[in-house]
DNA sequence: GACGAATTAGGGCGATCGTCCTAATTTTCA
DNA sequence: TGAAAATTAGGACGATCGCCCTAATTCGTC
């Protein structure tokens, strides 16, 4: 039962070797070396790149699911989950500031791929836009829950591809602490009149 | 004096693969494959792939500036010229939804590759940034006009990617309404009170 | 302790990568 | 027109790519 165990390390490390130098540049070799077995080991747990892929997504998702799910047990209400959302930004900052958003730049360099799990990748971005519009969707009516989900997302991947590209640590601050005001406005006007 | 034209296509090709397939996964094969020529007189034009990526680079920083001039000289407002960077999104949309932005992809790209051009890549934001900073500051003081540039910026490309990703054309038209209609309540807040 | 299954190691496959070289051809201009 | 320079073609270099095979080792179970 230990092939499990190295098969998930597998997975580990591809993660994190295809989000810091991408899918493409990243070989059998780098992930094996990472891990620390022989290329031959490797291949009995996995026959091609993409199926590590499809296992690196997968393993994202459910990463992104308990996290998510976290954020809904500990915080009592939408804005408040709203703005861990947010904060995501400034939680991994460094690590932006090098390689972008893990999930922004998966599916960017899938689609110049053409590459068949792209709407795979594309699904990670709706478990966020999903997530969101359901906090959304009690601050304000259903119908524009999800475009404020949609638009709170593009903000987020317009500021994490600015802050990779500038490395500019007051500009991120400057869009965080924009976004917590724009949902504080969507909160407060909750019950009262629109804007 | 032939040499002069063969190498400005082996740019253009060149601009086009890196934009649809990325630098990476763009070889010499596939470059000179698209401009019909042997992989020897390719070699003759440039030594290195990291030679071909610096030209190309340039010729997009050139493209973008006689693009920004023509705007310039187009658009009596600064109002009516920051709409025509906004525009870009509408104009290029089937590009932006097959690959990206240029830019903001290149940028990214060379990130996660730590790549030395990466900074010149990134002046393509900054070229956007100084000309879009440039008509801010006759809308608002001058303090506020380099970060209204950054969140222009920021939000295209927000928009670029989520477009990019679920390809969704309301989504699209409704980002450039809502900066469009940013850009209105800026300018028309020009001599009244701030908000 | 033995035996079948799971796991590991290591090497080799053809293809392609970026790069480089040489020789043939074309162009330039005294 | 003839020699020098610029341009082109085509192939070969070592390295590395994703992928596959076989043999050895470890493991689980009776």
């Amino acid at each position: 039962m230990a092939g499990r165990r190295t098969r998930s390390e597998i997975v580990a490390a591809a993660d994190e070797l295809f989000y810091r130098m991408g899918f493409e540049p990243t070989s059998f070799a780098d992930i094996a070396e990472k891990v620390n077995i022989s290329r031959g080991n490797f291949y009995h747990h996995f026959k091609t790149k993409d199926e590590i892929l499809n296992e690196v997504i997968q393993k994202r998702a459910a990463d992104r699911r308990t996290m998510l799910d976290a954020w809904e047990q500990e915080e009592s209400t939408p804005e408040r989950r709203i703005a861990r959302f947010i904060d995501i930004l400034a939680i991994n900052c460094d690590k932006i500031r090098l390689h972008g958003c893990p999930i922004g730049t998966l599916t960017g360099e899938l689609a110049k791929l053409d590459h068949p799990a792209r709407e795979e990748a594309t699904a990670l971005f709706t478990l966020f836009r999903n997530w969101l519009s359901r906090q959304f969707a009690q601050l304000v009516p259903h119908k524009e829950a999800d475009r404020l989900a949609m638009e709170l997302l593009a903000r987020s991947q317009g500021a994490a591809t600015l802050y990779n590209a500038f490395r500019d640590d007051d500009f991120l601050r400057r869009e965080i602490a924009a976004m917590k005001a724009w949902l504080a406005g969507i909160s407060a006007g909750r019950k009262s009149a629109h804007d």
